[in-house]
RNA sequence: GGAUCGGUAGUUCAGUUGGUUAGAAUGCCGCCCUGUCACGGCGGAGGUCGCGGGUUCGAGUCCCGUCCGAUCCGCCA
């Protein structure tokens, strides 16, 4: 070892110790007659001291030297400060240089190692190396190491068995753009990279290993996002000999878990919510029950209630649906305020044609944009039925009811950020259940599953499946967290007969469905047992407990927007030689 | 595929209606400083205003195109 201690570990008590510390320069503080190197590692910071007269002179030298990031080795006493630094660990000892070695001399980083750094997202991803050199970055990475810690200390004394699965495999036509990988030894050939590990814990589950988990890589060649890489990683895990509620409190219980171990935050029971509920309260299949501010109907298809048609407002009477928040206390919103919130629905990704609104003022009137068409006393029927107080303000939209939902949702989500009731610091989890088995996809005329081919119909819904696809429900469920979707599964269809009807639902010839998943539909010949299980997504998990909304701090070396790693430069060209052997030819555009 | 915002010193940004030699902070370099810790003081260097074209007597500023980045929509079983 070239080091006895590291930078954030001498204390008081080492006093009068010889030690030997090795790390970067992230300071020097030159005030002529003393000088003090802060030298840097990943455990801390400690202050090394030179004095004129009293350090020898070639060191002092060497020192005006050194530049930032050098790397140095570093040996000398361990003294008590004269001044003590309260804000620092290690604030209180300083090391008396005796003897200084130079391990690296380092160019000037292109942007400051500190922890509000002075870099832009393009360059620290370009010198990424040199940004994990910085705190909040590295504590991100030792947050994630702590959580796969935990995770695999919980599924491993719940029994579960991490195996590990193929990472060439095969591409699949449903679900997500596969990324895909030539074969050379079978030309004109290819694997697919697995979005998930689907398949391969299923047949596990054949297998008998009825406790499957893993930490594992998933590719999804789909557009980027702030929550989404092309790389991701899940905690995959499958159970069999199972029902849906033990899955749910199995893996309620990992969540909580891991909030108690490393946030040290005891988690409520998480409750949970029907798809349908939470599409007609919240209009997402992902609402952030961090705050309430539910819709309530004026006029639906859920409730009989009607209280806008008769009164020749078009627009509402017109509209399927009509549906408003309540934003407390916010009826004192001026005309600046609500043509923010106009223009923020109207804003071409949400799509909403206008938002109107209902003041009931603190004196007990109402005022509205729409009193041309209904009197005070219709209002004030509105107001009962939001059970809105004075000082409240309401805001109200119409239309089609999916899309009146997901502007009102958006809506929602902005006026939680108005209001402050967003904190990343609060934590609320919930389980949204009962998912639609299949969604139709009106471009392609035919249905299509909405978790994927192996989630299994809720039993009662089985006779719909003939009669009204749309209608039947699914075993599937997820956990939301904050209002991110951080985990997802079902329970599997584990019968081949109900199998390839679903298959067939999906508009799978029986040869195409014997193609793609003849090995499945085989292995559940062999005695598959009941079966079901959950992902979670790692890296959102991981982004929501450091309190970020991207997950690429959470990642050591992701990629941008464009899927590119601008610090390897890739992707990139290869040589024709290459392509040659796998017997590939790029077409000239 | 689409929308919005951005690109000016090493870095983060400002830059008026189009008008002299494009500024600030920070970093960097030099000198001074014996208790600093975001040290302080004095001085200095540092710019193809993303790129290409256009309008104009004159463009960082206006117009067109293009590239790059970020956020979002579509997409993501």
């Amino acid at each position: 070892m070239l080091r006895t201690h590291t930078c954030g570990e001498i204390r008081i008590e080492h006093v009068t110790k010889q030690v030997i510390l090795c790390g970067w320069v992230q300071r020097i503080r030159d005030k002529g007659g003393l000088i003090w190197i802060d030298l840097r590692d990943r455990y801390g910071l400690t202050q090394l001291l030179l004095e004129e007269g009293k350090t020898d002179p070639e060191t002092i030298a060497m020192v005006r030297t050194l530049g930032r990031e050098f790397v140095l080795k570093a040996t000398g006493e361990v003294i008590e400060r004269k001044s003590k630094n309260p804000n620092l660990p290690t604030g209180d000892i300083e090391i008396r240089l005796e003897k200084l070695e130079i391990l690296n001399p380092a160019k000037l980083p292109p942007f400051l190692i500190e922890d509000e750094t002075d870099g832009g997202d393009d360059l620290r991803m370009k010198y990424r190396y040199l940004d994990l050199r910085r705190n909040p970055v590295r504590k991100n990475l030792e947050l994630r190491h702590k959580m796969a810690q935990q995770t695999r200390i919980y599924m491993d004394g719940q029994d579960f068995i991490e195996v590990e699965t193929p990472v060439l495999i095969k591409s699949t036509p449903e679900g997500a753009r596969d990324f895909v990988v030539p074969s050379r030894m079978n030309p004109g050939e290819f694997y697919a990279l697995p979005q998930s590990p689907q398949t391969f814990k299923q047949l596990l589950m054949v297998s008998g290993f009825d406790r499957y988990y893993q930490i594992v890589k998933c590719f999804r060649d789909e557009d980027l996002r702030a929550d989404r890489q092309p790389e991701f990683t899940q905690i995959d895990c499958e159970m069999s000999f199972i029902e849906q509620e033990d899955i749910l409190q199995m893996f309620e219980g990992l969540v909580r878990h891991l909030f108690e171990t490393v946030k040290g935050i005891g988690l409520d029971e998480v409750p949970r919510m029907t798809y349908a509920e939470a599409m007609r309260l919240y209009g997402s299949d992902k609402p952030d029950t961090r705050f309430g501010m539910p819709f309530v109907e004026l006029k639906g298809s859920f409730d009989t209630v009607d209280l806008t048609s008769g009164k020749n407002f078009v627009v509402f009477d017109s509209a399927e649906i009509v549906i408003g928040i309540n934003a407390k206390g916010c009826a004192h919103y001026t005309r600046k305020q609500m043509d923010e919130l106009t223009d923020f629905i109207k804003r071409p990704q949400i799509g909403g044609k206008g938002l109107i609104y209902v003041r009931y003022n603190e004196d007990g009137t109402v005022k509205s944009s729409v009193d041309k068409f209904y009197s005070e006393e219709d209002l004030k029927h509105w107001v009962v039925q939001f059970q809105a107080e004075p000082g409240d303000l309401l805001l109200i939209m119409s239309g089609e009811t999916n899309k009146a939902r997901k502007q009102l949702s958006e809506l929602r989500l902005e006026m939680g950020n108005r209001l402050g009731l967003r904190d990343p610091n609060t934590f609320s989890a919930l389980w949204v259940l009962d998912f639609p088995l299949l969604e139709y996809g009106e471009e392609e005329k035919r249905w299509f599953a909405m978790h994927h081919p192996f989630t299994s119909p809720k039993p009662e819904d089985i006779q719909l499946l003939e009669t009204d696809p749309g209608a039947v429900r699914a075993n599937a469920y997820d956990m939301v967290i904050n209002g991110t979707e951080v985990g997802g599964g079902s329970i599997r269809i584990f019968q081949r007969d109900l199998q390839s009807r679903m298959f067939d639902l999906l508009g799978f010839s029986p040869e195409e469905a014997k193609a793609q998943f003849g090995f499945l539909l085989d292995a559940f010949e062999f005695g598959a047992p009941p079966h079901g299980g959950i992902a979670f997504g790692f890296d959102r998990l991981c982004s929501i407990f450091g309190g970020a909304d991207s997950i690429r701090d959470f990642i050591a070396f992701p990629k941008n927007n464009s899927g590119r790693d601008v610090m390897i430069d890739s992707p990139s060209v290869i040589a024709q030689g290459q392509l040659d052997e796998l017997q590939i030819a790029v077409a000239k555009k």
